[in-house]
DNA sequence: TCTGGGGTCCTAGGACCC
DNA sequence: TCTGGGGTCCTAGGACCC
């Protein structure tokens, strides 16, 4: 019998990371309340931990809450995501110091997991201070690190280490014995552990299941017949057994959204037809950047579904393209042919999106029936593309594009980002200064 | 007046086929 | 009067994550 040699993981976490990425450039305001708004400055999609002791709940409008903030001295950011981008490559390269590059996974923008199963000699808590406080010293950002044997439990060590300040930032759940391991995962909600969302929590409390080691407690082949296989794997990741596979290398996309809300309502087709177009030109800029072309576009619009008063209406059609594609241009054309036709007058629409899905590889196109070789006319297309896309990459996006999505966003439906603070990372113009005295 | 923008996976149910 | 069953494919919708 092979013998099973028990994983090491470890989830690296920035705390409150939009936040975080604001603070490092504005050392003043540390212990200050901070804030970072959706786009459109619509609702609060990261808190300091000052706004999270004051309640306020992840995802608050944020007009819902200026009273709050001015009581407070709450201070709002517009998300800067330009800067939290470069925040987050540098973040991920401290830590692949840690670990041959396959044995990293960058899981979202401020996480990623670390395999250590392959350096059994080290001790994974203070290995995990050593990379606190690396990150800490060399990007300004406050990290937390959780140690378990599969992913799930590894995030869930992760939350141990933000909630409970007795840990120090680090927790390693690999280096406790079953008891111990019951113990802690008995002092938290099964809402805490990873894939339980708020559904399921009801549901599994109906059952009596209220806390993480409850739920380890349950049997595996009962979960799947009364919930999900999703579940199951679950249970089996809190037991110990990996469930969630590796994934050194991020798989490519299989679809691709681009949308946005307007900064204020449009109506007519000749107003919705430029963010469509804007919106396409961002989405085959993704899709030619991983090298796939789509077979199935989709577009939508959305009436205010927080205003009940208002007649409502979101339609939204997606269609086979008679030839896979990647082409900005002919996408284009499909999308506002799309808008047009689900587009009803009468109505106060407050966002538009396009997709794009059936996505397969570029090199295995295989173009309609009646097409011929790729002509002179397809591969000065390419080059075009290839020129827009280099331009855009160079002097910002919308630059240069098809009609009147090059037109930088414009007119009423360009997003307010009204609290926006310096690309300090990116942009020459908005370096910091260091004055030495 | 103002309420984000991405993604993934799974399941159920209908269409269709033999 | 009697009205199958199994398989596959597709889609819509739900649940979750950050």
């Amino acid at each position: 019998m092979a013998l099973l040699v028990k994983r090491r993981l470890a989830l690296v976490d920035a705390n409150s990371f939009y936040c975080s990425a604001e603070r490092i450039f504005r050392p003043d305001l540390e212990g200050v309340p901070v804030v970072v708004l959706s786009n459109n400055d619509g609702c609060v999609v990261a808190r300091s931990a000052e706004v999270k002791k004051l309640g306020v709940a992840m995802g608050m409008p944020w007009f819902q809450m200026k009273d709050l903030a001015r009581q407070h001295n709450i201070l709002a950011f517009s998300s800067n995501y330009t800067l939290y981008g470069d925040i987050s490559r540098r973040f991920m390269s401290v830590l692949a110091q840690f670990v041959p590059p396959e044995e990293q996974e960058i899981y979202s923008i401020d996480e990623c997991f670390l395999d250590f199963t392959h350096q059994p000699h080290l001790d994974l808590t203070a290995t995990g201070h050593v990379m606190r406080d690396r990150v800490k010293r060399w990007t300004g950002l406050p990290v937390c690190v959780g140690c378990g044997s599969t992913k799930t439990l590894a995030k869930f060590a992760n939350n141990v280490a933000k909630k409970q300040a007795q840990w120090g930032g680090v927790c390693d759940l690999t280096a406790l014995s079953e008891t111990e391991l019951v113990a802690v995962l008995g002092q938290f909600d099964v809402r805490d552990v990873w894939g339980v969302g708020r559904k399921i929590a009801m549901q599994l409390m109906s059952y009596g299941v209220r806390t993480a080691a409850d739920l380890r407690a349950c049997d595996a082949k009962r979960i799947r017949e009364r919930f999900t296989v999703v579940l199951e794997r679950t249970v089996s990741e809190l037991q110990g057994v990996s469930c969630v596979a590796w994934e050194n290398e991020p798989p490519a996309k299989q679809q691709i959204i681009a949308s946005r809300s307007f900064g204020g309502p449009l109506y007519t087709t000749e107003q919705l037809a430029e963010p469509v177009r804007f919106h396409m030109a961002r989405a085959a800029e993704k899709l030619r950047l991983q090298g796939s072309i789509a077979g199935t576009l989709g577009v939508f619009l959305e009436t205010n579904r927080f205003r009940p008063q208002d007649p409502q209406y979101s339609p939204s059609r997606a269609i086979h393209l008679p030839a896979a594609t990647d082409d900005t241009a002919v996408l284009t054309t499909w999308a506002t042919t799309l808008m047009r036709a689900i587009h009803k007058p009468g109505f106060r629409y407050v966002k538009a999106g396009v997709m794009l899905m059936d996505l397969r590889e570029r090199c295995v196109v295989q173009g309609s029936l009646f097409d011929a070789a790729p002509t002179d006319r397809d591969l000065r297309r390419e080059r075009l593309m290839g020129v827009l896309d280099r331009a855009n990459g160079k002097w910002g996006r919308g630059t240069m594009g098809v009609g009147s999505a090059g037109v930088k966003q414009q007119r009423g439906w360009a997003m307010s980002r009204a609290n926006l603070s310096p690309c300090y990372t990116t942009r020459w113009d908005e370096l910091r200064e260091v004055l030495a005295d």
